[in-house]
RNA sequence: CGCGGAGUAGAGCAGUUGGUAGCUCGUCGGGCUCAUAACCCGGAGGUCGUAGGUUCAAGUCCUGCCUCCGCAACCA
C-alpha cells in the first residue's frame, strides 16, 4: 500500500509567563485549522505546539510568586484553566505537545549545543557591555535611557562577561540567498524586513549563553553556562520528533517542517537564526516560514501593560468555539495585522453563521419534514433555475483548494459563503411554498430540497476544518453519511442520497442579541479588569529621613468645619471654612468632592496643616491643606479624612 | 533622511499577475413568508491619503510629501 503523504505544521512555542490570551489563540486556530485541512485531504498530519519555560523572566516571575519555576510554569501550562484546557476548549487537534522543560528535550539540546561546539559553529568568547550591576543586566548604549539603566535608572559600567557564541556571521549569504530567493518566508513583505534590519547591516555572531540566571538548560559541559532560551527553544521542532533523543522517532517521516505559523515579531528568530543553525547541525530547512499578522485593539497593540487584552475564554464560552474561530480566520487576512472588536465578532456570527449558514440548514430541513415528512421522494425534475447554484457548488473546492494552499483562511471562507449566499438566492428564485401547493409539482419541490441539502452538504464538508463541531451537527441535521462528506466527496455535486432523510435540530448557531451582548462583554471586561489589579496598594514608604526641625515646623492644627462648600465649575474641589481657634476664619480648598458631599462635613472636626504658603486655586485662595488617608482598592483610589473626636478643641496643636 | 506596514462609501474590511471599484453593517424603497424578526431584489453614498510620472488603460507600477501604526534581542 502506498504510504500516505506527511505534513507537518507546527505553532510557536508560547512563552507561559502569563495567561494566554486572543492572539495566540488566533495563530494555534489556524494552525490546527490546517491541521484539519491536511488531514482531510488524506496526509499524515504531524501537528505540533507547546511552550517555551526557561529563561530569565520566568524564573523572576515564580521568585515573585513563591515558587519554584516549575511550580509556576505548571501553574500556567497543565493547571486546570491553563494552556493545555485552553486548546482543549478550542478544539485544538494537536498531535503532540511538547515543552522545553521535558526531560527528553533538554537533553537533546545539550547535545545539540555539544554537537555545534565541537564543530567549530559555537566558540567560548567574552561578552562585553555595559553592565547594570543591582539588575545584573547588559545593556545596548542604544537602549539606556539617559545614559543609566532603562530598568532601574543607576548607573551603567563597561562590563565583560564569558560567553559562548554561535557564528551567525558565517551563514549570513545562505541566509540572504534563502530569504531573497526562494519563497521560504511569507509573506513576502517580511522578507524586505528581515534583509534589510538585520542581514546588509551585517550579522553578528549571537550570543548563546547566559551565566546571570539558571532556569534554563545548563551547558553540561560548562557549569555555570546555561543556553540561550531561542536555542532552546528552536530546536523544539525537532526534539518533538526525536532529533537527538529516543523518545521519539518521527524525524524521518516528518522533517522537514512543511510549515512553521509563526507571529510576525518572532519571524527574525525563525527566518534568520533558526535556519542558520539547522545548516550548523546539517538538517534540512523548514520549507516554509510563514509570519501572520497580528490583532490590534483600537488599533493598537494588545499588551498586559495597557490592560486591553482579550480573553478568548469568555468569548468561547458565551458564542461556541466554533463560532470564534470562525471569526477569527474569517475577518482577518492571515498575513496582516488585523483590528479586533467584540462588535466585529458578533455582526460576523450573526451575518454568516445564523442568518446565512444556520438559518439556510434551518429552513430548508423544515421544509423537507413539512412537505415531506423528512424523507425525500426519489423522483426529479431538472430545471434551468438549478444551473447556476450547481455550477457553483462544482467549482468550489477548487477555488477552496487554491486559496487554502496559500494560508488564505479568509478567501476560503468567502468562498464558501458565496455559494451559501446563492443557496439562499435559491430558494426565493424556486419559491418552495408555492410549488407545495401543487401536487404535481412535488417532484420539482423535491429536486429544489435535494439541490439544497447537497450544497449544504457540500459547503459544510468544507467548513469541518474551521468548524469541527458544528459541521457534525449540520450533517446530522441533513442527514448526510460519513461517505459523502469526505474530501472527495466535497467537490462533486449530487452524491447525497437521493432519498435523505433529514432530522431538524436546534439552531446551529443562534443569533446573538448585539447589545445586550456588548453591554455584558464590557461589564466582564471591567471585572476582570479589576481582578487582575491588587486587592490593596498603598504609597511605596519614604526612603529619605527628614530632620527633626523639618518636621516640628509642619504646624499641625484641629479645624472644625463651619462651612463647606463645592467650588463653581470644579468636580473635584470643595471649599471650606473653617474655625482654626484664632477666631479668624480660615479658608482652604481639597480635592476631595469625589469622595464627600459638602453638606456631610458640616460641624466635623478635621485636622490640618495651617503654615503651608497660601496659593490660588481655581481664584480662591487656600490657606493650608486638610490631611486625609489615601490607598488604591483594585486600582481605584480610595479616600478618607482624617476625623476626629468632637471634644478636641479647634486650634488644638497635633504633635 | 533607522527599518517595515497601513491610509478604498457613515463605520469595519476585500481587492491575486494593471482593463468597467466589491463585501458586511447602517440608511432608503420594494418582494417573500419556508426559516434563527431571518431570506431575496433595487436605490443613494467613494476625487481609492496627497502631488506628480509611466501606460491605450492604475486602487493596482514608479517618485516626492502628509498622517497613523508596529519593530529595534525574547508579549501570537
Amino acid at each position: 500500500m502506498e504510504q500516505k503523504k506527511s505534513f507537518y505544521i507546527t505553532t510557536p512555542i508560547y512563552y507561559p509567563s502569563d495567561k494566554l490570551h486572543i492572539g495566540h489563540t488566533y495563530c494555534t486556530v489556524a494552525t490546527d485549522t490546517m491541521a484539519r485541512y491536511k488531514r482531510l485531504r488524506g496526509y499524515e498530519v504531524m501537528f505540533l505546539t507547546g511552550t517555551d519555560e526557561h529563561g530569565q523572566k520566568i524564573e523572576e516571575k515564580a521568585a515573585a510568586a513563591g515558587v519554584s519555576p516549575q511550580e509556576f510554569v505548571d501553574s500556567i501550562v497543565t493547571a486546570p484553566g491553563g494552556i493545555l484546557d485552553l486548546w482543549k476548549l478550542m478544539d485544538v487537534s494537536h498531535d503532540r505537545f511538547i515543552r522545553t522543560t521535558d526531560a527528553y528535550h533538554v537533553e537533546s539540546i545539550q547535545k545539540i549545543f555539544k554537537k555545534m561546539y565541537e564543530n567549530g559553529d559555537i566558540y567560548k568568547g567574552a561578552y562585553e557591555g555595559l553592565y547594570c550591576t543591582p539588575c545584573e543586566s547588559f545593556w545596548t548604549e542604544s537602549q539606556l535611557s539617559d545614559g543609566k539603566c532603562p530598568d532601574c535608572g543607576r548607573e551603567v559600567k563597561p562590563a565583560r562577561e564569558e560567553a559562548y557564541f554561535f557564528r551567525l556571521s558565517k551563514y549570513a549569504d545562505r541566509l540572504q540567498d534563502l530569504l531573497e530567493n526562494t519563497d521560504f518566508l511569507e509573506p513576502r513583505s517580511r522578507v524586505n524586513e528581515m534583509v534589510n534590519n538585520f542581514i546588509k547591516p551585517g550579522l553578528e555572531d549571537l550570543c548563546v549563553s547566559r551565566t546571570s540566571f539558571t532556569w534554563g538548560v545548563p551547558v553540561d559541559f560548562d557549569p555555570g553556562h546555561v543556553v540561550y532560551v531561542w536555542v532552546d527553544a528552536l530546536f523544539n521542532y525537532c526534539t518533538a520528533l526525536g532529533y537527538m533523543n529516543e523518545t521519539h522517532e518521527d524525524m524521518a517521516r516528518f522533517w522537514p517542517a512543511d510549515v512553521h505559523f509563526v507571529g510576525k515579531e518572532i519571524v527574525r528568530f525563525h527566518s534568520i537564526i533558526w535556519p542558520a543553525m539547522l545548516m550548523s547541525v546539517d538538517l534540512p530547512l523548514p520549507k516554509k516560514v510563514y509570519g501572520h499578522g497580528w490583532l490590534l485593539l483600537d488599533g493598537g497593540k494588545m499588551s498586559k501593560s495597557k490592560g486591553n487584552v482579550v480573553d478568548p475564554v469568555i468569548l468561547a464560552d458565551r458564542y461556541g468555539t466554533d463560532a470564534l474561530r470562525y471569526f477569527l480566520l474569517r475577518e482577518f487576512p492571515f498575513g496582516s495585522d488585523g483590528n479586533f472588536a467584540n462588535d466585529l465578532l458578533i455582526q460576523r456570527i450573526n451575518v454568516d453563521l445564523a442568518n446565512d449558514l444556520g438559518n439556510l440548514v434551518s429552513r430548508t430541513t423544515a421544509m423537507v419534514e413539512k412537505y415531506f415528512d423528512s424523507t425525500l421522494p426519489a423522483e426529479r425534475v431538472a430545471d434551468p433555475l438549478d444551473q447556476e447554484l450547481l455550477a457553483m457548488s462544482a467549482a468550489l473546492q477548487g477555488k477552496y483548494e487554491t486559496a487554502m494552499e496559500k494560508y488564505a483562511f479568509q478567501t476560503a471562507l468567502t468562498e464558501v459563503f458565496t455559494v451559501i449566499s446563492r443557496a439562499n438566492k435559491y430558494i426565493d428564485e424556486n419559491a418552495p411554498w408555492v410549488l407545495a401547493k401543487d401536487a404535481e409539482k412535488l417532484p420539482r419541490l423535491a429536486t429544489v430540497m435535494y439541490h439544497l441539502l447537497d450544497t449544504v452538504r457540500l459547503c459544510t464538508t468544507l467548513l469541518v476544518p474551521f468548524m469541527p463541531k458544528s459541521c457534525e451537527k449540520i450533517f446530522a441535521q441533513i442527514g448526510a453519511a460519513p461517505a459523502v462528506t469526505t474530501w472527495e466527496a466535497a467537490g462533486t455535486p449530487g452524491l447525497l442520497s437521493p432519498t435523505v432523510t433529514v432530522t431538524r435540530g436546534e439552531a446551529v448557531f443562534p443569533r446573538i442579541d448585539m447589545e445586550k451582548e456588548l453591554a455584558e462583554l464590557e461589564a466582564a471586561a471591567e471585572t476582570a479588569r479589576k481582578a487582575a489589579l491588587p486587592p490593596l496598594e498603598l504609597e511605596p514608604f519614604a526612603t529619605e529621613h527628614v530632620d527633626f526641625e523639618g518636621f516640628v515646623a509642619c504646624d499641625f492644627r484641629v479645624v472644625n468645619v463651619k462651612d463647606c462648600q463645592p467650588v463653581k465649575k470644579s468636580d473635584k474641589l470643595l471649599r471650606f471654612t473653617l474655625d482654626d481657634g484664632t477666631g479668624v476664619d480660615r479658608q482652604i480648598l481639597s480635592g476631595i468632592a469625589k469622595w464627600y458631599k459638602p453638606e456631610d462635613l458640616l460641624g466635623k472636626t478635621l485636622c490640618a496643616i495651617v503654615n503651608l504658603p497660601p496659593r490660588k486655586i481655581m481664584g480662591n485662595e487656600s490657606n493650608g491643606m486638610i490631611i486625609s488617608a489615601t490607598h488604591k482598592v483594585q486600582g481605584e483610589e480610595k479616600l478618607q479624612l482624617l476625623i476626629l473626636d468632637d471634644g478636641i478643641p479647634a486650634g488644638a496643636k497635633l504633635c
